[in-house]
RNA sequence: GCCGAAGUGGUGGAACUGGCAGACGCGCUGGACUCAAAAUCCAGUCCUGUUAAAGGGGUGCGGGUUCGAUUCCCGCCUUCGGCACCA
């Protein structure tokens, strides 16, 4: 018989589904299994060869578990709302409604031709109003939490779509879908107050088993911070600035203030202000830049100053500045900063440009390492210093000191005297000890930091208070430095480029690296300085030391802010759940009562969008007027309708119980799958839509529906797909890869099989239409291999251990994602079977067993075909024998001085001294003149042997 | 700029905990079969060298640790992701 790929899978999903092979059982004495992929948004584009990679990774490990005696749930839905299905139906003059049930049957009929082990009785749509009726529901429950409000806020509208989006759907200063430009707009909006759940969404990651990967992309999305907010008084007011920093050590230093262009105060102080008009005329223009102009001249500050009006530092009581510029967003933290122009690198350039004063309060503390360390015992000697780098009068060139029988090579250095300014002592200094005496030019850094180490010439522990100056050299003119000096160092030049890798002394290196890459602020950990009481203190002793005294005197407190925003909720389009609120005047905002859900999308017949931004459903009159629940007058419905990640929050929940008519899964159902044991999904999904999720599951686990606190054991993602030329595939592009045809042409196991072989599960990957016909050749010499089959119930001898040692790996691999390495496991042992004249019908099952959660088609005809007992989707998942994974005898390779020479073959519990000796043998002859310096046998891996 | 991941033949990619680099697939070369082609089967395929071998080199670059490094450490370069004036 031949393998017609189209007769044998056709017959076997039929066999499956009549059967109904692949049913979960709500009660079984099995253990439970919950398998899920993310279900697809059935677009009008068909189905994507990328789907497939996830749902047959999925797949193998469902039909796996099932092989292993768990009763598995791995089911399938539609995630239908949404966008482009709406701009699709406007596009094509259709309704939504058909055009949805018309995807979502073009979807079912390729999902299914490719023969996963789904439940289809549990098949979900979002768009159905059973189904929303509970995402409604879960809406209310928020609302009566209080985590649900209506809120006029800025918002990101896209000027295209002419739609809200939430932060999270702008992608730099561009909408996330069409690529539009996205302004700032207020709006009425629904919000859900997803920042009271922050910190739980970050503790809750460590009861999961997610990849790593995707518990930082969580971290880093809700952007916790701890820090403190500082009121700062302006001057002759009442008023005062609230500031949020993370560095409230640095308020010394604090030179200036800033606010966003949208922070009230100017409105507050607008008497006051002397320049009011040109405050406003900065204000327009802020708000008419993008988000996309606003962040991507981060180079260019601009801003203005508030005149009239001066902010008090409550830490010293000095008058500073007070800006507006558009560098301080007014949607993080208070929308206002103390700027520390000294140590952060935004305020240093701000303060450059607009020659504000820079004053340092953080010292750069350098330990001498090495030679130069720090000697216990010894006394520290304080004092001044000054390190001077003296420029080549016309070379890319610095001089050094070599401290010769010290073993010191520095730069010129020097002590500070009483009264003597740094750049006097680096003049003095220089002329001493190198001899030169013409000096051009002479610049100080505005740094100074602080240097302990070993001075060896004087025996001492040194902290020295380090000022750094820059001297240019005029011309060679030199006198003989004092006997004292040159005995002690000679200077020599050096190139700038390596220097630092010659000038080996620690607490030159810091000031070397700033000259040669230009003058930065300082941002690092360091001492305090010139702060008063914190003067000595490490940065986290003084940020502490500095919040209590804040504390102490009333002016600031300890505050943790979040990147993550609330989640705005609200979308002025038609294709989504409505929102089940109604507005009376009298009433406010009142919920729809639960009894009267699901508030059904009402039939329109046009969706084009009004320039107003509102719904389409705002001119459903009929539609929007009600009853008020509670006063029982006029109202109006709400018109917005919810984002489409709100019916992706809970699927998984719906799945447990798909038809349940009174909650929105039975609460014994819930408890018996318990959580989702792997969920797999698209790497572009791992922050937003898992951060939602979870956030709804732990909702629903504070109000006592769910039992668990997190909805997922273990998260994976896989990579993206990419058309053979190594761009995305697309229909302009005219390099897609429609599933369709490799099922007709090569079959869905051969599909399926590719997909899995392909390369890392994690990584992006570019189709190869000859890897796909590999992997055809592969399926059809497994099907050849069966005229190779003999009788016998036991694996051949001379297979055994290869056997045991697949059934190892091809189990592992599964586990663990690596599906390229496992079937190439399964390769090997093909080739191997095909050296051989015949094997047996233990052979060939348990190979057939162990491809079959990949391939499931052409396993089943195999087995049928054979004769053997059942199908194959009853059998058990094959075990391997320990003790049968090693070999009787070994083949060990043996190097000399690490270079492989011979390999000798040897019993696998073979002595280390029998060993040596077959090596000595093997390798007669070669140590003649040599001395054998050692012999390292790592048994049964590896000989080396060491010769001189 | 910050964070993360990765760099291995012509190509997709393997290599346990530091122990034979290149498994497996693709492509390519030669052969068998065929009137011929396709398909299939057999052999070869990191580079250099050679009739063949021996020998030498080789996992982005430069150092280091080790009997031994794709693997560990230090310093660079490049690519791809994520975040981006987050105070």
């Amino acid at each position: 018989m031949n393998y017609n790929h189209k007769e044998v899978e056709k017959k076997w999903q039929e066999i499956w589904e009549e059967k109904e092979v692949f049913k979960a059982s709500n009660n079984s004495d099995k253990p439970k299994y919950y398998a899920l992929m993310e279900f697809p948004y059935p677009s009008g584009a068909g189905l994507h060869v990328g789907h497939p990679r996830g749902m047959t990774a999925l797949d193998v490990i469902a039909r796996k578990r099932r092989l292993e005696g768990y009763n598995v749930l791995y089911p399938m839905g539609w995630d239908a709302f949404g966008l482009p299905t709406e701009n699709y139906a406007i596009k094509n003059k259709i309704h939504p409604r058909i055009a949805t049930d018309q995807n979502i049957k073009v979807f079912k009929r390729q999902i299914k031709s490719l023969g996963f082990s789904f439940d289809w009785s549990r098949e979900i749509d979002t768009t159905d109003p059973s189904y929303y009726k509970w995402t409604q529901w879960i809406f209310l429950k928020l609302f009566e939490h209080g985590l649900a409000y209506k809120s006029k806020a800025t918002i990101n509208w896209c000027t295209s779509c002419k739609i809200g989006l939430a932060n999270e759907e702008v992608e730099g200063g561009k909408c996330e879908r069409c690529g539009g430009e996205v302004v700032q707009k207020e709006k009425e909006q629904w919000m859900l107050k997803i920042t009271e759940y922050a910190d739980k969404l970050i503790e809750g990651l460590k009861e999961t088993n997610y990849i790593e990967r995707v518990k930082t992309s969580q971290i880093n999305w809700i952007g916790k911070s701890s820090g403190s907010e500082v009121n700062f008084n302006i001057k002759g007011t009442d008023k005062n600035i609230k500031v949020y920093t993370t560095r409230p050590d640095t308020l010394f230093g604090a030179t200036y203030m800033v606010i966003a262009p949208e922070h009230p105060l100017v409105q507050e102080m607008a008497e006051k202000l002397e320049n009011l008009s040109e405050i406003n005329m900065y204000k327009e223009e802020a708000k008419k830049k993008t988000d996309f102009e606003r962040t991507e001249l981060v180079k260019n500050k601009t801003g203005v100053e508030l005149k009239g009006i001066k902010a008090i530092n409550p830490v010293n009581n000095e008058e500073v500045p007070i800006w507006i510029s558009d560098y301080v967003m007014m949607g993080y933290g208070t929308g206002a900063i103390m700027a520390v122009p000294a140590h952060d690198d935004r305020d240093y350039e701000f303060a450059k440009k607009f020659n504000i004063p820079i004053r340092q309060v953080i010292a750069e503390e350098f330990l001498g390492e090495g030679k130069d360390k720090i000697r216990e015992g010894k006394p520290f000697a304080k004092r001044k210093n000054v390190h001077v780098i003296v420029k080549h009068w016309s070379e890319e060139k610095i001089l050094y000191l070599d401290w010769g029988k010290h073993g010191w090579k520095s730069l010129v250095i020097g002590g500070i005297e009483d009264g003597e300014k740094a750049e006097d002592a680096a003049i003095r200094e220089v002329k001493e000890e190198t001899g030169y005496q013409d000096i051009r030019s002479v610049k100080a850094f505005g740094f100074e930091y602080h240097s302990k180490f070993y001075a060896v010439h004087k025996d001492i522990n040194r902290h020295a208070i380090v000022s750094t100056v820059v001297i240019e050299l005029e011309s060679d003119e030199y006198i003989e430095p004092k006997k004292q000096e040159k005995e002690l160092h000679l200077a020599h030049w050096i190139d700038i480029k390596g220097a630092d890798k010659v000038i080996d002394v620690k607490d030159n290196l810091g000031e070397l690296y700033t000259f040669i890459n230009g003058e930065t602020p300082y941002t690092g950990d360091g001492v305090l300085i010139n702060s008063e009481f914190l003067n000595g203190l490490k940065v986290e002793e003084a940020k502490e030391k500095m919040t209590e005294w804040l504390i102490e005197k009333g002016i600031g407190q300890k505050k943790i802010n979040y990147r993550l925003n609330d989640w705005v909720f609200s979308r002025q389009k038609y294709w989504g759940e409505p929102i089940p609120m109604v507005h009376c005047d009298k009433c406010g905002y009142v919920p729809v009562p639960y009894e009267n859900l699901p508030v059904e999308l009402p039939y329109v017949k046009s969706y084009e969008y009004t320039d107003t931004g509102e719904s389409p459903l705002a001119k459903m009159t009929d539609w929007i007027k009600t009853t008020c629940p509670t006063c029982g007058g006029e109202a109006k419905r709400e018109t917005d309708v919810m984002p489409n990640w709100a019916g992706s929050s809970w699927y998984y929940l719906r799945y447990m119980d798909p038809h349940n008519d009174k909650e929105i899964a039975s609460k014994d159902v819930i408890k018996y799958w318990d959580k989702v044991d792997w969920y797999n999904g698209g790497m572009e999904h791992t922050t937003r839509h898992l951060l939602y999720a979870r956030f709804w599951h732990k909702f629903l686990y504070d109000i006592g529906v769910v039992p668990t606190s997190e909805p997922f054991n273990i998260r994976t993602s896989h990579g993206m797909i990419l058309a053979s030329d190594g761009n995305k595939m697309s229909k302009s592009k005219g390099n897609v890869v429609n599933p369709d045809e490799i099922v007709d042409a090569q079959g869905a196991d051969t599909l399926r099989t590719y997909e899995m072989f392909i390369g890392d599960f994690e990584k992006t990957v570019a189709w190869s239409e000859n890897g796909v016909n590999g992997c055809r050749r592969f399926l059809d010499r497994v099907w050849k291999l069966s005229d190779k089959v003999i009788l016998g119930d036991e694996y051949s001898k001379d297979t055994e251990s290869m056997i045991h040692k697949t059934i190892k790996k091809v189990t592992d691999d599964y586990e663990n994602m690596k599906f390229n390495t496992g079937i190439a496991a399964l390769m090997t042992l093909l080739n191997k079977y095909n050296e051989k004249e015949n094997i047996t019908d233990a052979d060939y099952k348990v190979f057939l067993t162990l491809i079959n959660p990949v391939a499931p088609h052409i396993t089943e005809e195999l087995w049928t075909i054979k004769g053997y007992k059942g199908m194959i989707n009853e059998q058990a998942w094959p075990k391997y024998d320990k003790e049968k994974l090693v070999d009787d005898t070994i083949e060990v390779p043996i190097q000399v001085n690490g270079k492989l020479k011979a390999k000798i073959v040897i019993d696998k519990d073979e002595e280390e001294a029998s060993v040596l000796e077959k090596m000595r043998c093997e390798l007669q002859g070669m140590f003649d003149g040599k001395e054998i310096v050692k012999e390292i046998y790592v048994k049964g891996k590896i000989i080396n042997v060491v010769v001189k």
